[in-house]
DNA sequence: CTCCAGGCTTACG
DNA sequence: CGTAAGCATGGA
């Protein structure tokens, strides 16, 4: 177990870890979470950010991106007075480098599902299926966990008709019928394409896995909640067409905030939760 | 009761 | 092509 006391720039841990993207962190008088295995106990102290974990410092400089450039990356977004007073108000927010595996599983359960939900069945997913580090806290279930585990052992995680979409993708990548990790050095088009051919995935979760997991920043997900806050901020940019209006959201964002509209994205996320 | 939630698949014109 | 029902579950 170490110790690490890290200076930060441009780093808030409660915006962070509060936002919506993971789903797994708890906060008491620590941040508590599970991430590669391990417990992770998180508290900032002005630009200090403090960790217990038994991780690698750079594992955790990689999960909560603190390479990231935000001097360029705010000055690349900034387009307007909207995402200007939006990039102020959550000064610090960041996104988090996720596991490919957990952010995949994660989003599957997210279609059509409240946030509550969604970290109530993945919290039953662990306890399940997991594997426990200390007492009450679980490692995410790997593919080979899974994929063994027939729908009606699942009864209990309240997954819906999401189950079966979880273990065929378990199944399929332990049978190494999926190359998950093999999209790290695809392009973002290709990596949407490939992600895509897994049942249950679509365009908007791809775009999930491709931005929090493979770091593939020019990534717009366009969910229920970003529709109606791009619809609230810039709805003469776009038709409304209905049926497809999502997709000429994301593109609309991807050419108006550029290479980072991932980072874009969060920011306005963030504000439609409240 | 109905409607919606970090959507996607399938079926139908 | 484009559109719409159906999907499990839980809360407002």
């Amino acid at each position: 177990m170490s110790m690490y006391r890290i200076n930060t720039k441009n780093f808030n841990l409660d915006h962070t870890l509060s936002c919506g993207q993971v789903f797994r962190w708890e906060k008491n008088d620590w941040w508590v979470g599970v991430v590669n295995g391990a417990i992770i106990r998180a508290k900032q102290e002005g630009t200090r950010l403090i960790i217990e974990s038994s991780l690698d410092r750079k594992v955790i400089l990689d999960y909560f991106r603190l390479d990231d450039d935000m001097e360029e990356i705010y000055a690349s977004i900034n387009r307007d007075r909207k995402i200007a007073s939006l990039l102020q108000k959550y000064r610090g927010l960041r996104l988090i480098r996720q596991d490919p595996w957990e952010c995949l599983v994660s989003y599957i359960c997210s279609s059509n599902n409240t946030i509550r939900n969604i970290k109530n069945s993945i919290r039953h997913m662990c306890e399940c299926f997991g594997r426990e580090i200390e007492s009450g806290y679980f490692s995410f279930p790997t593919p080979e966990a899974l994929s063994g585990v027939e729908v009606c052992d699942m009864e209990q995680c309240r997954l819906g008709f999401r189950a079966p979409r979880v273990l065929k993708i378990a199944s399929m990548i332990t049978n190494h019928e999926f190359d998950l990790y093999g999209i790290k050095d695809l392009s973002y088009r290709e990596g949407q394409e490939e992600l895509m051919k897994i049942s249950g995935v679509g365009n908007k979760i791809a775009d999930c896995v491709l931005l929090f997991a493979f770091g593939k920043l020019e990534s717009f997900p366009v969910d229920t909640h970003i529709e109606q806050i791009m619809e609230r901020f810039y709805s003469d940019r776009f038709k409304g067409s209905k049926s497809k209006k999502r997709e000429e959201i994301a593109g609309f964002a991807r050419n108006y905030f550029g290479k980072y509209c991932g980072y874009a994205q969060e920011y306005l996320y963030m504000e439609d939760l409240g």
